[in-house]
DNA sequence: TGAATTATTGTATTTTTTACAATATACTTG
DNA sequence: CAAGTATATTGTAAAAAATACAATAATTCA
């Protein structure tokens, strides 16, 4: 390899994971209390280098996600790269923003390995995060707006089975606005891709509602037919 | 630095663009003939390493779209990174893509350093790509598809004065799809961010059509009051 | 002057969005 | 078991947006 190449395979690359869960507190992220160099005892966005070896990106990425929540299918997408020069003090890192969707009551902490590390935070209670993780995470959350009105990804945030009222909090927490209860219903029920289980609520103390689930069949039926979803 | 970071530290970073023209042709895409190794003698997406002293994947998209098109002012936005493990025959390259949106008119080929090895080809007809070129462009046309639908960056793809055919032309060959003359006027109109310039084609053999120009200051203010461009 | 060619415009119908409030069902308490 | 409490569920009218559809206007050229 000839010297002038050998400038340019110094780079690290590393990724980065917005993991986004919703209780009934609203939308959260999940952060890991950091216990190495650089930037050791700070919240921040949990990632790893790429293993130039084996890995891809997207590759490290499930990892991550892997090791962190010990789940296996979770909803991942690539944000965007970033890549200031001093974002790193060890030297050049490009990073691969991902971001992730979990349904929360799976998560438990027992099974990650950063488990006493990990914990939720409410996203408009973030600490001040390291590295460009602020510029990260705005990013994280303005796709995130984009891509629910336009994907039923918002399914992946809540449990198998929901209720419609569930439903309608989860866009409301994304996307900062209030939905009029009627109009909401009849516009999720018009796209015609959730079901009704037949199952109720129990043990409220209040008239229980239905429990419908999402249906990835009818979805990709009505998608391959060419229709707009939005909200 | 220990050598378990020295390990992480020998990726190379590059950058490719995918840069969208457009002509009564219909819509064009930039490729330079490859005159170096690897796959020397084949059309392939423009794109170059990023130097690690000097620049971020921003500006070196930005400085190999300098040097291919001589222009300042282009459209660019980052698309995704691609990092397959055997992408590159030299060793760990990741590549950052980006999209770009000239005015053909305004792209001389004098002021290309790369002149006698830059074509356009018509998006339909590519020649096979190398690396993982093919990839690349798919993801930009589908990309530039739905971008087209959301923001106003339709004008950067034509002169500075444009007749609403021409602008209707566009959006059908974008969007492979075609628009009733009325309703296509109707909307775009309606939007109200662009302004007839009072100018008419001329030398024309047929009735000369009024010239418009889009006026970025009338979307600003549509955006920050919260409107839904769509199409 | 008329033939050729493209530009421009309006209206009725259908569909979608919006605004708005009363009734239903479960549990809890006295 | 009746009344109270809390949330779930539903319909309709009005406004706005999308769609379908064709006749007239302005220029050049022969």
């Amino acid at each position: 390899m000839d010297v002038n190449l050998q400038a340019h395979f110094q780079a690290a690359v590393s990724v980065d994971n917005v993991i986004f869960g919703f209780d009934t507190n609203g939308l959260n992220v999940l952060l890991i209390y950091r216990g190495a160099e650089p930037f050791r005892d700070h919240w921040a966005l949990p990632g790893d280098l790429i293993d130039l070896k084996t890995d891809t990106p997207d590759s490290a990425a499930v990892k991550v996600l892997r090791n962190l929540t010990g789940l296996e299918e979770i909803y991942i997408d690539q944000i965007r790269t970033f890549g200031r020069l001093d974002r790193h003090p060890y030297g050049r890192v490009f990073t691969v923003a991902y971001f992730a969707l979990i349904k929360t009551q799976d998560y438990s902490v027992e099974a990650s390995s950063w488990a006493e590390q990990a914990e939720w935070f409410p996203i408009n209670e973030l600490p001040d995060l390291p590295f460009d993780h602020n510029e990260i995470f705005n990013y994280a959350k303005e796709l995130l707006k984009m891509k629910i009105r336009k994907q039923p990804i918002g399914f992946e945030l809540l449990p198998k089975n929901f209720t419609l009222t569930e439903l309608q909090r989860l866009y409301e927490a994304i996307l900062e606005k209030e939905f009029d209860v009627r109009n909401f219903r009849k516009k999720i029920l018009s796209m015609d891709f959730i079901s009704d289980t037949g199952l109720k609520q129990n043990s409220v103390m209040h008239r229980p509602a239905k429990l419908y689930k999402y249906n990835a069949r009818k979805y990709t039926k009505l998608m391959t037919g060419g229709y707009d979803f939005d909200l």
